[in-house]
DNA sequence: TCTGGGGTCCTAGGACCC
DNA sequence: TCTGGGGTCCTAGGACCC
């Protein structure tokens, strides 16, 4: 069979809001439109500093991560707002809505950016036409910019969303990879930062035409398989596929908190730490989850991070359990010097449901026990299907096994003949 | 007047088992 | 006595991104 067409390539929007926070902010006080505002953590608790900062503050050097101090310094009329997370992911949730309203292929990868995979989407519009519907509703009904890229990956995407801000819209088409991207510094690469930047710089490689020209033995020996992934980017070459469920797979969940002071006092540390432990706890049942390994996080006076994790023999989300893991950990690893921050991840997340489904599974074991083998393992195929495994049998010598119940059985009855 | 908080992915070494 | 190599799990740390 022939396909009547070739295969069409595929069509990815990068949609990337423009400065979101504080465009959400200008959308509750419209008065604050066209003016420098910046969002930015508490300075009463040496949190203070920007987090977003619209377009008017940009012009006044003001950048993201920068101390307030310096941020008032560089724009005396800098209007500073506290963040209002509430209200940005509401926003974020109805700019999904608006793109999931042109197709369901939309990937979230942060509150404020995504990808959609408008391939199938040609009777809507060009592309063109559809970014720009896109763009001018979310304007429109949400007051809020947003710049896209549209290309034939998300690579591509991405790189092309980043060249013209606020609401700008740039294809980046594959044919365009050489004059456009190659003659950019490696560092100015979606996934290159200064380490990696330098490590190529060493070795002679400057811009992106220089990496996508280099051998790809010698970048793979320099940086991992990360070096062979940023080899075909530079080449322009991108496989991912936009996958709206990838939201839904969440790896870690995780709180962290820089102390409003430097501090060696053991309740006050212990105190935090309980914190922290119910927030994650709380926002554990909140995704209906369980955790299978808890990770402290303690950072000194020097900014030195160290990290300290264990594995739990019954995944949890029960704040109480997370901090009896945390405490333990922070009193047998804390050196008693001053603590700038605290974290407590909840590492290696999996679903309530499948937890359960293997707690019953190692309860019925243990009710087991005293049964003969061949019953236990009919009785297990009976709850479980035919195909369960089964590991850990050794209460009379009997060989640990770990096995597909119904080869086990077939064996089982064959050695009973014999 | 230094420098937040939420993540992902990768690497590397040691323990342990076969 | 003197010793290989592969695989998995656990732990710690680092780079990067928004």
């Amino acid at each position: 069979m022939k396909a009547l067409y070739p295969k069409q390539g595929r069509v990815i929007f990068h949609v990337d809001m423009n400065s979101f926070y504080a465009s959400v902010e200008a959308t509750f006080d419209p008065s604050l439109r066209g003016k420098p505002i910046a969002v930015a953590g508490n300075v009463e608790e040496r949190k203070g500093i920007i987090i977003t900062c619209s377009y008017e503050a940009r012009a006044y050097g003001v950048k993201t991560t920068m101390p307030l101090w310096e941020a008032k310094r560089l724009c005396p009329g800098l209007i500073i707002l506290p963040p209002n997370f509430d209200r940005y992911r509401a926003a974020s949730k109805e700019m999904f809505e608006i793109l999931r309203s042109i197709t369901e292929l939309v990937e979230p990868v942060s509150i404020d950016e995504g990808y959609v995979d408008i391939t199938q989407c040609y009777e809507q519009g060009t592309p063109l036409e559809i970014a720009e519907l896109i763009q001018k509703r979310l304007l429109k009904e949400l007051g809020l910019p947003c710049s896209i890229g549209i290309a034939p990956n998300k690579f591509l995407a991405k790189t092309a969303s980043d060249f013209k801000k606020p609401l700008g819209i740039t294809i980046l088409r594959k044919r365009d990879v050489q004059s456009v991207l190659w003659p950019k510094k490696v560092v100015e690469m979606h996934g290159i930062g200064n380490k990696t930047a330098e490590k190529l710089n060493e070795i002679g490689i400057h811009t992106i035409g220089d990496l996508a020209m280099s051998s790809i033995g010698i970048v793979k020996e320099l940086l991992g398989i990360n070096g062979q992934k940023l080899h075909e980017r530079a080449n322009g070459m991108d496989e991912r596929e936009v996958d709206p469920l990838a939201i839904y797979d969440v790896k870690t969940v995780g709180n962290s908190s820089t102390l409003p002071e430097d501090t060696q006092e053991e309740g006050v540390l212990l105190d935090v730490l309980a914190r922290l432990s119910d927030k994650v706890a709380l926002r554990l049942k909140g995704k209906q989850v369980v955790a299978k390994s808890i990770t402290i996080q303690i950072k000194n006076s020097n900014w030195k991070m160290m990290t300290r994790s264990k594995q739990l023999t019954n995944p949890t989300d029960v704040g109480k359990e997370i901090f009896a893991i945390a405490r333990q950990l922070f009193l047998s690893n804390w050196k008693q010097d001053p603590v700038r921050l605290l974290g407590v991840i909840a590492q290696e997340v999996v679903a309530k449901e499948d937890a359960h489904k293997q707690l019953d599974l190692f309860s019925y074991e243990i009710d087991a026990k005293d049964e003969p083998i061949l019953s236990t393992l009919t009785k297990i195929q009976e709850k479980f299907g035919k195909h369960s495994i089964v590991r850990g049998v050794s209460q009379n010598k009997m060989p640990t096994f770990k096995e597909d119940t119904s080869f086990t059985k077939d064996f089982l009855q064959e050695r009973k003949k014999e």
